[in-house]
RNA sequence: CGGGGCAUAGCGCAGCCUGGUUAGCGCGACUGGUUUGGGACCAGUAGGUCGGGGGUUCGAAUCCCUCUGCCCCGACCA
């Protein structure tokens, strides 16, 4: 490909709207343009690299048994009642009528629409266990796409589903497909990609991993466990928080005007945050209070206490409301109030603490010394579950070892469904005995478009892109130098068609100008390799060569020979990304 | 959905507060020339419904109302 034809201006500044650094470097390089909030066109050289990385998919999908298919990206209605998410599913599910008013969706997932396929085509225990990918468009009505082509809401999404006869084969399968995964992420370039314990979501089913390219950019915040061992997504993450076990003393009402925040009242009482008690109030889907009693310097774990409640809402509630119950807002406690009224959930840290501050549920004025165990007489239907939100230097469960906190970009998901939508679609198959059995599932999926996002924020330098060989748009920038000299032109077109006959991937920049700006144009390209063809260097019969990831240092190499040399540069070059 | 910001040429910006020739500047693009190792220089050219609509005014990029779009923070999210 020649430069001076290729489609996609290089900017020498971002856009304004463009905040982060893959974003930026995306737009100024030319590899995508914005059509729409979170909706992106790619250009010649974005769709190169995705078709690299789509490659690399196919392959690793192949290898591990996947069969690919392609399921379409607009839905019937039908379909999504069978598994109850047309309704289930809140507006990030584009929902819409076609001419005939028949309600429609896009597929922002494809379970239901393989199910169908396998409920059909897959009958009997003699083809099990079945794997079928696709690389399909996926569109999510986001309420707030960001950073470019990390959070968007149409993307292509490589989705897999396996199909299995027991629940100890798709554990098997499970771990065929994570191994498959950590060597896609390695083959792409991702250089520190983890993967985590996640929370299940929407998904619904049991075990559940994320893969998570670690950047400062990732929307995702994780703890991991010095050791490695542990490493939790903070929707799911527990720690050890120590307890103060001590005597129970007396209850005690004391006055604390004005004091309604944890801290104004530990500062009153000359105690820490950690000797209180803090109330926090929710209203669940059906309107019902939610009461949540957590150790005070500590925050709720929102996530956790939707899956404890088993409700996809929640919303602070209102001062009403909680008045309603006979709790006073700023000084509420479960002491003295009827449980029966509303949904109580205790955390650990609280239920396991002596001696806490407590509101009086009376305009200011706190109880010193509250024990859960001795000061709430009746404890049924009161929940004691973990809704605590860790914190960076937690400790770890099993170590005992502070948590680092981090930053993660989902680069990948994969989930153990179980039957969650075998059974209520009847996706179901016949046994060696003729007996029928809803399917065991599992569904893996990978957003390309993120992924090579993810890798631009790992391999950069200040000037732009440092790509892997592996989905490098092209292999070999070759730049000329003055074209005005004759020569260096010649010699250019010479090379540039023997690197082609020799298969290498070639970039030509032909418009033969300054340095200044060929090089920075080719830093915005990333390409793994350059070479420089110069008046200067073609008196001593050399070029120049450059790796991207040297940085400004180069070395000088006989013209003869250099297609040899390029071709083993190039292969050395993936041996690193081999799995 | 809540909070904040922005909208002037392909990109980055100035002008707006205090209304008044033909709306500027840098980069980029085009033409010609000089240059040629980390974003060169000279001369010239093209490119604008000043986000849309309404209002105030003799006169609106500028003041007022309204709508829309985009970005950021939060909520939400496989």
């Amino acid at each position: 490909m020649r430069l001076s034809k290729l489609v996609g201006q290089r900017l020498r500044e971002a856009p304004r709207d463009a905040q982060t650094l893959s974003h930026k470097f995306m737009i100024r390089g030319g590899y995508c343009r914005p059509v729409s909030a979170g909706i992106f066109s790619l250009l010649p050289l974005g769709r190169r690299i995705e078709r690299k990385v789509e490659a690399i998919l196919r392959e690793e999908m192949d290898a591990i048994g996947g069969q690919e298919i392609l399921m379409p990206m607009v839905l019937p209605r039908e379909l999504w009642d069978e598994s109850g998410r047309f309704t289930s599913v809140g507006s990030e599910l584009l929902r819409f009528k076609d001419r005939n008013g028949k309600d429609m969706l896009l597929g922002m997932t494809h379970e239901e629409a393989v199910v169908q396929i396998a409920r059909t085509e897959l009958v009997s225990y003699k083809q099990l266990p079945a794997m079928l990918y696709q690389l399909q468009l996926k569109y999510r009505d986001e309420a707030r796409p960001r950073a470019g082509l990390i959070r968007v809401r149409e993307f292509t999404m490589k989705d897999a589903y396996s199909f299995h006869t027991s629940q100890e084969d798709l554990e098997e399968y499970y771990k065929i497909v994570y191994d498959s995964y950590v060597r896609i992420f390695h083959r792409i370039g991702l250089k520190n990609c983890i993967s985590i314990k996640a929370d299940s979501g929407m998904m619904g089913g049991g075990v559940s991993d994320e893969f998570m390219a670690i950047a400062d950019c990732g929307e995702d915040t994780l703890f991991c466990s010095p050791d490695n061992k542990y490493r939790a997504n903070r929707e799911v993450a527990c720690a050890k928080i120590p307890l103060v076990k001590e005597e129970p003393r007396e209850l005690e009402l004391k006055q604390t005007p004005d004091c309604k925040t944890i801290e104004d009242v530990a500062k009153f009482l000359g105690l820490k945050a950690e000797n209180t008690c803090k109330a926090v109030f929710y209203r669940d889907y059906e309107g019902k209070l939610v009461f949540v009693n957590i150790r005070g310097d500590i925050e709720v774990n929102e996530a956790k206490l939707r899956k404890i409640l088993q409700t996809p809402e929640l919303e602070f509630a209102e001062d009403e409301l909680i008045r309603s119950v006979g709790a006073v807002p700023g000084f509420a406690s479960l002491y003295g109030l009827d449980l029966n009224k509303m949904r109580v959930v205790v955390d650990p840290t609280v239920a396991g603490s002596s001696n806490l501050v407590i509101g009086a549920n009376k305009q200011d004025f706190h109880y010193l010394n509250f024990n859960y165990d001795r000061d709430v007489a009746n404890k049924d239907g009161v929940i004691v579950a973990d809704v605590a939100t860790v914190r960076e230097d937690d400790l770890d469960c099993t170590s005992r070892q502070p948590l680092k906190k981090m930053n993660g970009i989902e680069v990948g998901n994969i989930f153990q469904l179980g039957t969650k939508y075998s059974k209520p679609m009847n996706c179901t198959f016949l046994d060696q005995n003729g007996k029928s059995h809803p399917m065991i599932m599992g569904c893996y999926g990978i957003g390309v478009g993120r992924a090579f996002a993810a890798v631009l924020e790992q391999n950069h330098d200040d000037y732009g892109p440092i790509w892997p060989i592996t989905i490098a748009p092209y292999q070999v920038q070759l730049v000329g130098l003055n074209h005005k000299v004759a020569e260096v032109q010649e010699l250019c077109e010479k090379l540039y068609h023997e690197m082609q006959s020799a298969g290498i991937e070639v970039l030509y920049d032909d418009r033969g100008g300054k340095a200044g700006s060929s090089f920075a144009d080719a830093d915005l390209l990333g390409l793994p390799f350059r070479v420089i063809v110069s008046p200067k260097t073609l008196a001593e019969n050399q070029v120049e060569f450059k790796c991207r990831d040297w940085g400004r240092r180069s070395e000088l190499l006989p013209i003869e020979g250099i297609i040899e040399f390029l071709k083993k540069q190039i292969a050395e070059a993936f041996e690193k990304y081999s799995a």
